[in-house]
Order: structure tokens, then sequence, then C-alpha cells
DNA sequence: ACCTGAACACCGTTCAAGT
DNA sequence: ACCTGAACACCGTTCAAGT
């Protein structure tokens, strides 16, 4: 055989980007260390320095890895246009559904750096121009699209972290009907009713303004 | 006169939170720490605990102060309720175009904490209770809009971050035409025309799908 | 070529001590 | 009551040194 390194472990960028993606699924953003990350790996902290160049690297391979899950499909011949909009919005949101800590990956971090970013972006971008909007309301829709699911991601894992939140509302308030109403009538909504309640409003919004069919 | 603690500082929690926002506004998140801060007020950073629990709870403060800028205005009589909608949306995103830095925050924090927060929401449901939606649709589209804001905003300080992103795609990638259409349609559409296209989509889908007038 | 240990300049936070 | 300094357990990162 040539080569031949031994079989468990040689570090390369992805297996460490996989490995801090693992760090931060199960503890959060805040919980990713070098040094963490290192001991994960079986490996002093600086080591991982010779394979990224800093942090925010090592951040934006965690990125790549994410973008990479993200599978934009063509339409099948005969698909409407909204099946496949709904698809490929579903499949990003899937990504952030299993990976709910990286949405804070994408503050302060662009989009299209990567090829899987870009390849993501111009995907959907292709389904809207299929759909039959001109360019720069393809453009337009997808913004919108990407900053509903980022957006709902947000939200999702700010509710997450303080399940405290509604019930810290005072009695006196309780005791105004509509904000009863509000109060009750929310609770027994779920992440995912929100969710498909917004793609539904995002396509009927597209139908409606660019009378698609 | 009465008290009389001198003119100058005095501190409370919400000048220590002005301070803060101002810290963050100046140079992002990751920009402000306890010993800044303290240093800006012209104080050791430990005497800024006997205000604020942790930093946890001084961002929490924060918080309050941005809902504390959003203004929802009860419709005025002869509205639409697509003005009323409009003016409502744009004064949150408003709030978050004055502190990009800010949309961090929203991650991994709960919405309605805070008596500010509940009244921006509040507020917002209200509106579309008016507008003829029932209350499970209201929280639906309350949570589209807010996502859809918070989104845009988190997309928005990517692209500020990284001026570089869309000019790194390939010589290669920019001779297939469709990709080429992509990137130089999109390099004229600013940040404003996105989100007010996003906020033309989400009124006309409320229209068409909850059939408004 | 790859890994390491010590060091530097930072963090948030606790605590005993000062006035 | 309010503020402080020293200390603790962390950070990311540089650099000279090891194999």
């Amino acid at each position: 055989m040539e080569g031949g390194t031994g079989e468990r472990s040689q570090l390369d960028r992805d297996r460490i980007a996989a490995a801090a993606l693992e760090l931060i699924d199960a503890g959060g953003l805040a919980s990713l260390s070098m040094r963490k990350l290192g001991s994960a790996l079986g490996v002093e902290a600086m080591s991982i320095y010779h394979y990224v160049s800093s942090k925010d690297d090592l951040l934006d391979a965690v990125m790549e890895r994410l973008y990479g899950e993200i599978t934009i499909e063509e339409p099948v011949s005969g698909q409407s246009w909204d099946d496949a909009v709904r698809t490929a919005v579903r499949s990003f949101h899937e990504v952030l559904r299993v990976h709910p800590h990286t949405v804070g990956l994408f503050v302060d971090r662009p989009a299209t750096l990567s090829q899987e970013g870009f390849a993501a972006f111009f995907g959907g971008y292709r389904l809207l121009r299929l759909a039959g909007l001109a360019a720069p309301e393809a453009h337009g829709a997808l913004h919108a699209a990407v900053s509903f699911v980022l957006g709902h991601s947000l939200v999702r894992a700010g509710a997450e972290a303080g399940g405290r939140s509604i019930d810290l509302i005072s009695d006196e308030l309780l005791e105004d009907d509509a904000v009863a109403e509000f109060v009750s009538s929310g609770r027994e909504l779920t992440d995912d009713f929100h969710f498909e309640q917004g793609l539904t409003l995002l396509v009927a919004g597209l139908r409606s303004e660019y009378k698609l069919a």
C-alpha cells in the first residue's frame, strides 16, 4: 500500500469542521473553544492552527459543511413551481432544524463566500427564474425566503432558550381580554405551524404579486 | 434641594444599558466587555455588578431599550390595514437599521421577556386581528413578519461584514450565462430594495391567503 | 511536517476589603 | 451603600522549541 499514515485520526480541515459542528450541536456556539475542540480531537489546541488560520476560518469551514447539507433540486418535469420552491425552502430550514445552534454563525458572516453557499443560493435563484420571475424580482424573492428561514430559526432558538418568557406576563395585564386571547391562543401553536404558515404566506405572496399560475 | 448626589454620573441600570448599546453600535457585539463598559462609564468593571446581575442580564437591559424604540401605532381611522401593517414592520426594521450590530442579541434571547418586548408583539398582533385575521393566523403572520425583519437584518449584517463574498466567484463559473446574470443583476440591488420587496410579498401573501380587501 | 508548552493579552465573575 | 483590587478559571493566538 502507498501512503499508510496509520488508521486512527489524521486531521484535515473538514474533519476538524465536523468535530466543531458536533460540539456546537451538543452545547451551543459559546461552548466551542479551540482548547475544547483540540481535546475532542485528541490533540493540543495549537495543532488545529496547522489546518485553519483562525477560529473565524474554522467557523467558515463549519458553514461550508452546513451549506453542503442543503440540496436544491432541479424541478422535476410536471412539478409545479410552488412545489419546487416549497421543497427548496424546507431543505434550508431542515439544516437549521438539525443544527439549531448554528444560526448565530450567520451573524456577521456573508453567505456566498464558499462554493457550497453559492450553489445553494444560485439553485434557489434558478427555481424562481424558472417560476417566471424576472432577475430583480427573483433576487428579492430569494432574499425574502432566506431571511424568513434564518429569522424563523432565530426566533425558534430564542424561544428554546427562554421557555420562561410568555409565562412572565403580569396578572394585571392578563385581565385584559385581548391580552388573554393573545397569550392563550399563542400557547397552542408550534414552531412547525409557524414555519409552514410563513412558507404559505411567502408562496401566496409570490403567486399574487407576480400573477403566477 | 433634596437628594443632591452630584451632577455628573450616578449609575443606574438604564444608563448602563445605554452606554452598552453605544459600545455595541460603535464596535459590534464582540467589542462589548464589562471592563470596557466600566471604563466608558468612568468606573471599575466590578461596579457594574451592583446594577446588573451578569453580562446576560445587561444584554437583556439593552434589549428592553431596543424594544422601547419600536412604536406600533393604533391604526388611524380610515387607514387601510396594509398601511398600518407596513408602518409597524418598518418601525421594527428601523430599530435594527439604526443598531445593526444588535441582531446577534436576538440569538438565544426570547422576545417577550420584557414589558417593552411584549408591548411591541402584542401591538403587532392587534393590528393583524383588526385586519381581519383569526387568532392563530394572526400569530402566524406576526411570527412571519418578525422572522422576516430579523432575518433580513441578519443577512444585511453578514453582507456588511463580507463585502468580499460575491466578488470571489471563480471566472470559470462566471462563463455560465445564468451565473453571470445572477451576479450582475444582484449587484445593482440594495438592501432597502430587498426589504421593501419582502414587505410587499408579505402583505400580498396576507391579502390573497386571507382574502383581505 | 506536524505537534507542543509556555506566554501574552484578553475575558466574566467571586470575594474580601476598603470608604 | 457603593466601589475597588486581587484572584480564578477561562479565552484566542504567537512563538520558539521539540520530533
